[in-house]
DNA sequence: CGGTTGATTGAGGCTGCTCAAAAGGTGTGG
DNA sequence: CCACACCTTTTGAGCAGCCTCAATCAACCG
């Protein structure tokens, strides 16, 4: 038996690393109890901090246990950038075998649970377990597609088109962590100025883009909760397409490929 | 003693993945046989081809061994983005040991020269060859690294400062990869469109943000070659630093880590 | 030589920005 | 409990960066 609050420093049995990573790749008993003893060396974090400063050198591995984060680029005359959005499972830092100063920063939007492995450390982890190896590395590539997936979106999007595509993946990445609030809705602890920093436009623009949407009953936004009224018709406003995010995978090798 | 023509299908001696992964990990002597076994089963592709479509699940890894190409999503109404620029030594395709299907395109900018491997062939390289699998991991890395640039590049800079940050990074990874032209220029061969399917702009604008950039005697663009007059002035402009890219590297663990 | 593709230029318009101010909300201290 | 500071949201007015549409020009090619 376990009580239901997870006290700070004990390895809880729902380790959200763990969870992750079993999208990717099966994992022995001793690559789990690997991965929870990382809990043991961890910290919370109160929201709003700084987690990883731009030009960090430190070389630590910091996997996000809990709470939400963000990835950021802050530039001398105030622009500001979010580059992604971390949920529990996600790494903070960079996740190779070696370590390169940060070019962003890393902030929690929440509290944060967070471990803190020397590189060493992690490269121990990574060849002592290959299964974990491999499951961090898919969920690399992942990471790479939801990139790509903003820059589609920055590029090519209308601000409407873009709110609604942020929203959308959100939802889809708070729903794949059971992360649903009782409502269907979920946490979004942005201001309308983070939202603005991660869409590339201004507050005060995001602000009419959210009140569009809302006079449109697709969706609201308010003190950092969104609840979508109606997801088919968001995502058709978006042209969302969730595939990007599954770790849905085939395994095989196969024949031809079409070159026109 | 070898022609300095590489004919189609032979390996040269001259492999530009081995070169690129090589900037990552010391292979040994077997892991470049191999990776020179894989330029016998090579193609030549035109210029603007397409080599992988979206939704494409051929699970075929693709490496680029010469030419330039580029990865593209394109929207029914026209739109169109271009989500990165591939070297030689860049994956086509995706290359994790597990397949997906792609939410993006590869097309060809140059002729190309791109090996083809089996999902299967390929996780067997990895087996049987730790440090290519790492270096492919490192490079994976700095991969993501460009994109988190582009990302902060198209959501927080003006026209004429993203065009200047891309000849900047393009300026880069051209040297990187030993294409620069006698008088300093690289080749681009994008048209003006091409180049706004990058920077999410119009070939309109773009051809008035390049007289720009022409008047201030920064960089001239014509018929898919660039030359730069003044890198660090263009560099000022584009607020570009050119340390995401490179594969310079610390090996260690260290101490503290600022947690304000 | 006509046809096609890409570069260039112009005019006008819309999306999203800037500047500014007011309105709500929340926490602190008197 | 009120006063005050601070932050976020909201609203308005005006502006500008970039887009749209359209036409011309230049280069290349069969």
């Amino acid at each position: 038996m376990r009580s239901p609050n997870d006290s700070p420093t004990s390895s809880s049995g729902d380790n959200a690393l763990i969870r992750k990573l079993e999208r990717f790749s099966a994992l022995a008993c001793g690559d789990r109890l690997a991965l929870d003893d990382l809990a043991r060396t961890c910290e919370w974090v109160p929201p709003d901090r700084s987690i990883v400063t731009e030009g960090d050198a430190s070389g630590a591995v910091l996997p996000l246990l809990e709470g939400l984060a963000y990835r950021h680029k802050d530039f001398r005359d105030g622009r500001r950038q979010i580059i992604s959005l971390l949920v529990p499972g996600d790494m903070c830092g960079g996740h190779g075998r070696l370590s390169r100063p940060t070019n962003y920063g890393v902030r929690t939007l929440t509290r944060c649970k967070i471990a803190r492995i020397s590189r060493q450390g992690f490269v121990h982890l990574l060849d002592s377990h290959p299964a974990i190896a491999e499951a961090l590395n898919e969920a690399a590539l992942v990471e790479e597609a939801v990139l790509r997936t903003w820059i589609v979106n920055l590029g090519q999007r209308h601000a409407h088109e873009r709110m609604a595509h942020l929203l959308c993946e959100w939802a889809q990445r708070m729903a794949d962590c059971g992360r649903l609030l009782a409502h269907g809705g979920f946490e979004l602890p942005l201001t309308q100025q983070g939202l603005g920093a991660a869409l590339g436009l201004t507050s005060v623009h995001v602000n009419r883009v959210l009140q569009r949407l809302r006079a449109e009953n697709l969706v609201a936004f308010q003190n950092g909760t969104v609840r979508i009224f109606d997801f088919d018709r968001l995502r058709a406003v978006a042209d969302f397409d969730p595939a990007y995010l599954s770790a849905r995978v085939l395994r095989e090798a196969s024949p031809a490929l079409p070159m026109d």
